[in-house]
DNA sequence: ATTGGTCACATGCAATAACC
DNA sequence: GGTTATTGCATGTGACCAAT
């Protein structure tokens, strides 16, 4: 469903400070979000470093009034959901609770006295999950990200992993951050395209796609009144072998035997 | 083709406590 | 004092998850 309608399609992803190691209790900031329109590939973005250089903010240092930048970056971000709500789906990697998602940033808009617009739930589309439930969860090895994009060839230029996210905030490095976002959000693009295209090469077994699992093939071919009786014939069969071995020629030799006095 | 970190719980050993 | 019971700590095991 989702590739009949691209235009109506965003991939949206963010960047934010350590939501693990946070001095005070208070929510991570937001550093920056990227809107990509999966039809026509453009990207609207909101960072800390643009809205830093608006007139209004010029001259100043960042990080005396992150709330008023962080204020001004979720206000543009807010006029942008509310312009796209009615027919958007939004497609995202697990951007899923309070932690990190939508509602963390509708929290941080809210704490720093903003109306958020809310995305309804079931225009949301968490990629992550969907790989998950169609590949199993073996699809690709951790971080799923980082690791789904090596098995795709896809470049990882200005990337940063979650946790060099953290650093780069830290470190202030707001640039490279919105450059790490921008990357992600053009990957989950590609993944997607991948996805729909069919040609997504994941990690996973056959059976991992095919509904199969271990504990499905014991319940339904070995764990019943036939299996147990074949099994059961396996295990003699494997015991007379082991305390028995000549059983094979000697059956051969009794049968040729029978065969010559019934002549 | 794949790992690695974390958490909760269990297991086991040893030291101390409690009891006769 | 000798034996058993309980506690504590260390180590082991399995389940769960992977976002910044």
């Amino acid at each position: 469903m989702l590739h009949q309608k691209k235009d109506q399609v965003i991939l949206i992803h963010y960047s934010c400070e350590s939501f693990y190691d946070s001095e005070d209790g208070r929510t991570p900031r937001i550093t920056s979000i990227a809107c990509r329109n999966f039809g026509n590939g453009q990207t609207r973005s909101f960072s800390i470093h643009q809205v830093s250089e608006l007139p209004k903010f010029a001259g100043k240092d960042a990080w005396d009034i992150y709330d008023d930048i962080e204020k001004e970056l979720l206000d543009q971000f807010f006029d942008y959901v509310r312009a796209h709500v009615a027919h958007a789906f939004w497609v995202h990697w697990n951007m899923r609770d309070i932690n990190y998602g939508f509602q963390a940033i509708e929290h941080r808009y809210e704490v720093l006295g903003g109306a958020p617009v809310e995305v309804p739930d079931e225009k949301k589309f968490d990629l992550a999950r969907m790989f998950v439930a169609r590949y199993g969860k073996r699809y690709a090895g951790h971080p799923r990200l980082e690791s789904i994009m090596k098995i795709n060839k896809i470049t990882d230029k200005d990337f940063l992993s979650g946790k060099d996210e953290a650093y780069a905030f830290k470190d202030r490095k707001f640039l490279a951050l919105h450059q790490s976002t921008l990357r992600k959000a053009d990957v989950i693009s590609s993944l997607l395209e991948a996805e729909i295209g069919g040609n997504l090469k994941t990690k996973a077994k056959w059976w991992d796609v095919h509904g199969g699992s271990v504990r499905f093939v014991w319940e339904k071919y070995i764990w019943t009144p036939a299996g147990q009786v074949v099994s059961a014939l396996a295990i003699i069969l494997a015991l007379t072998e082991w305390f028995y071995p000549d059983a094979k020629h000697d059956f051969a030799a009794w049968v040729k035997g029978f065969v010559k006095t019934t002549d």
